[in-house]
DNA sequence: ACCGATCATTGATCCAGGTCAATGCGGCCT
DNA sequence: AGGCCGCATTGACCTGGATCAATGATCGGT
């Protein structure tokens, strides 16, 4: 059950992407979700040039932490990553799970520093953009600008929808919103919206929601149990979006 | 007990802000808070010239809904506002309070609607931004981009801690850690730290906070009973900001 | 100065989800 | 192929904070 069986096209360019750490944003298959959307294609080649493709991540390994120096921002290319805010007696709350084409570090930027950690969840790759430059070209590229505002702004109410789960949530429905949020977000990257493997634990899972991980271990099974989902390890299958559709609140 | 006793300069200033609905950003004693900062002032004077100056709100008037077109973001001149998202079913988060000198609005950048409601907790005013001048403004003025990205990147990175508070910490945690934060911003605009009214009710602060007014309630008297502050209604002393300073974790 | 509506406080009880404890399962390393 | 070690599941129990229920205080309107 749950394999990614149903491989689109994109799939098979992402994985080109994955393997290819010097393609330009012109033949990159991400460029509807990325950053360039919008960009004369002139204006795209001399973006192209200030981008750092990274070397590959290994699951667990650090893409930055409050301690690096901040100079950068970060588009996953491949992979996926989790970011963290840490208290100083160690409890820590996973504030976001990011995906090819998404946004990482935009939080930096007022304090020109990190407030905020983020490691790989699988193996993946980022592209890396020296914020100072990226400024620099702001200025002659105002369609930049509306872009980077336009990221953050979406980062921005993605995490007041967060903040109405984490205050007002059913552990239910948070589990129910969050599997949702996924399969859109696998969809708009061309891969199946009913099945999809995860690449975060439980527990990162449950930090996430601000639930124990007994709870988020229990929710799966009685999903499951309601034949809303079938899961197999970190494969899940939504058999019943509506239905939790409906539990969302 | 607990009155706004000890006014500073800056404090009169903000009153004359509050009557004076025509002062430019050059006289605004706002002026360090603001978005203006950084600019050279024959720029400020031209963003000067497309900001439109808002009558009054009271205590309870909408500055906007999800219903609104969106057109502007906003500043808040003087008084207090709250932001909320709500679920079809009715439910509702207060996402954030927000003070002179903060933005309002941001996160109806990306879908270009406003994806939250605002409402005045007092008899307040705004400046309003129109959006569409604002960007055009943005391509000949780099610093005012600047100025954006960071605003925005302040509220994430404040979106981010309250997460953590929504997620992780207790119910004492979390009213210890909202007194202070709101004492930080009173501070930041030349109010006492230790004394101020609160412009919100038990239940905006519990509904932020993610507990129920009664907690909110019963912590209120405990912290008065523990000498960590002194209340009377609306107004609030810190008495010993150390301890509280411990108590958020 | 009174009245009704809204907001705040306090007490009693309840329950969703946390905590504790044990067992199961897989992948990885040698 | 065996043996860890970290992750996941399941059950039993407990508790922080929610909910329910009253009463009191405040404020805006007439």
């Amino acid at each position: 059950m749950a394999q990614l069986n149903n491989v689109t096209p994109l799939f098979r360019d992402l994985a080109k992407v994955e393997h290819d750490h010097n393609i330009a944003c012109q033949e990159c298959s991400l460029y509807r979700l990325c950053l360039p959307l919008g960009l004369h294609s002139n204006d795209l080649a001399q973006l192209d040039k200030i981008i750092k493709r990274s070397q590959g991540f290994n699951r667990g390994q650090s893409l930055f932490s409050t301690e690096t120096p901040f100079n950068s921002i970060f588009v996953v290319r491949s992979g996926s990553f989790k970011t963290t805010v840490q208290a100083s007696d160690g409890r820590e709350q996973v504030t976001g799970f990011y995906f090819p084409g998404e946004f990482i570090g935009m939080d930096a930027i007022y304090q020109q520093s990190y407030q905020s950690s983020a490691k790989a969840l699988e193996s993946s790759s980022v592209c890396e953009l020296p914020y100072e430059k990226l400024q620099e070209f702001g200025a002659t590229i105002p369609q930049l600008q509306v872009q980077m505002l336009s990221r953050l702004s979406k980062e921005l109410s993605g995490d007041k929808s967060l903040m109405f789960l984490l205050g007002k949530k059913t552990a239910e429905e948070k589990l129910a919103t969050f599997l949702l949020s996924l399969s859109r977000r696998f969809q708009d990257r061309g891969f199946s919206a009913r099945e999809f493997q995860l690449s975060m634990s439980r527990g990162d899972i449950a930090n996430h929601l601000g639930l124990a991980v007994e709870t988020v271990s229990r929710l799966f099974t009685r999903f499951q149990d309601e034949g809303l989902i079938a899961t197999e390890h970190k494969a899940v299958s939504l058999l019943d979006t509506d239905k939790l559709q409906q539990l969302c609140g």
